[in-house]
DNA sequence: AAATGCGACAACCGCATTATC
DNA sequence: CGATAATGCGGTTGTCGCATT
């Protein structure tokens, strides 16, 4: 026994919306506001559209002060830096770009800034769709296998293999990522994104969903409560550190004033000091925006190539992308358990634990 | 010129949460 | 306090238009 349809699917449209919809769904709103009552709005002026639908279509795009299209940089540091903090919690990251949706937030950054940051071409939905007795694609394995909901992580019916998100697998990934152009160019060995457990510097609170939530992105979800709070951004000098992960959406060591409060503080014991660590901030930004790296000839144009990295248990070299994906595919498989509370560990005595990740990643 | 591939965007779907009775 | 309805949210899909073959 499902759950009883909001509406009769039978009786009502879908598909784009007219001009004549939009005008009469405007003219209604802006006259009456929406009563508080979606479902039966459309039975009110007369629209055969689902009450959902409506509602849709008005926060999206007939709302006043909705901007489309043209993310200026400003917005790209936030969304990615948010995205990298907090996950696809396109609510939350909407709520720090005053005119965006979190429809338009998301679609931008599965389109654009995804491929940007992890230099990966998203395997076509056409391909997804019809080969579907050829490898698994990069989205199936994340989401646990057959069953979709992207939002699934953990072990799935045979209690056998575990998987985390697709969100945090590229998370990992950025991470990753910005370790190797580390490596590249210093002598640090790559690391795997090790997450230390909440502490009370990084308090993590229980949130929808029943995911860990870090404690900047509560800062964020308090400021939808109370937007006038910190709000605005110091203008450190160009260049400068600050100016820097100010841009991306970063606190720093000099910006813990009460202006900096609508930045987010970063959960991973990786990103030094309760935010991203210097190094890191700068490889964000220089990667976002090729500048310092593409000054220094160091890439020509685009996505530098991946370094290889080593896997976690020590095993086999790996590279990022898709290697990333295959070793994750055969180790999620193989070499993981279960453990009485839901955690995941390595078979054989290995102590890396996939419990790091599930605090900080897979939200 | 037609077919195909692909990116971008709008909209839908289903689940979780919240509000109301 | 439980049941139900309404809303919010995130993932997924449909469709259009442009680029390439």
């Amino acid at each position: 026994m499902g759950r009883a349809p909001c509406c009769d699917k039978a009786t009502v449209k879908k598909g784009p919306w007219s001009p004549e919809e939009d005008a009469k769904l405007k003219a209604y709103i802006d006259e009456n506001g929406t009563g508080g009552n979606w479902i039966a709005l459309p039975q009110k002026i007369g629209l055969k559209r689902c009450g959902k639908s409506c509602r849709l279509r008005w926060l999206n795009y007939l709302r006043p002060n909705i901007k489309h299209g043209d993310f200026t940089e400003e917005e790209e540091h936030i969304i990615c830096s948010l995205y990298i903090s907090i996950g696809s919690r396109w609510s939350i990251i909407a709520a720090q770009l005053p005119g965006r949706t979190d429809n338009d937030i998301k679609n931008y950054w599965n389109t654009k800034l995804k491929k940007k940051l992890l230099g990966k071409r998203a395997p076509s939905r056409r391909l997804q769709r019809t080969n579907q007795d050829g490898p698994m694609p990069y989205s199936y394995l994340a989401a646990g296998g057959a069953g979709g909901g992207g939002s699934s992580s953990g072990v799935n019916a045979n209690g056998t293999t575990a998987a985390l998100s697709s969100s945090a697998l590229e998370r990992i990934q950025l991470h990753m990522r910005l370790q190797g152009l580390y490596s590249a160019f210093g002598n640090a060995p790559p690391q795997w994104p090790k997450l230390e457990p909440p502490t009370d510097a990084v308090a993590m609170t229980t949130v929808g969903h029943g995911h860990s939530l870090a404690a900047g992105a509560v800062v964020q979800a308090e400021q939808q409560i109370n937007p006038s709070a910190g709000a605005s951004y110091d203008t450190p000098a160009p260049g400068s550190f600050e100016e820097r992960s100010s841009k991306l959406g970063f606190g720093s060591p000099a910006g813990e004033s009460a202006g900096m409060a609508s930045t987010v503080e970063m959960s991973s014991g990786s990103m030094v000091g309760g935010s991203f660590g210097y190094g890191h901030v700068d490889e964000l930004y220089d990667f976002l925006y090729n500048k310092q790296l593409a000054a220094a000839g160091a890439f020509q144009g685009g996505v530098p190539p991946l370094p290889e990295l080593q896997c976690p248990d020590g095993g086999a070299v790996v590279g990022a992308d898709e290697k990333f994906s295959t070793w994750m595919a055969s180790t999620s498989c193989d070499h993981y358990v279960p453990t009485t509370g839901g955690q995941l560990q390595l078979q054989g005595g290995n102590s890396m634990s996939l419990q790091d990740f599930v605090l900080g990643y897979d939200q």
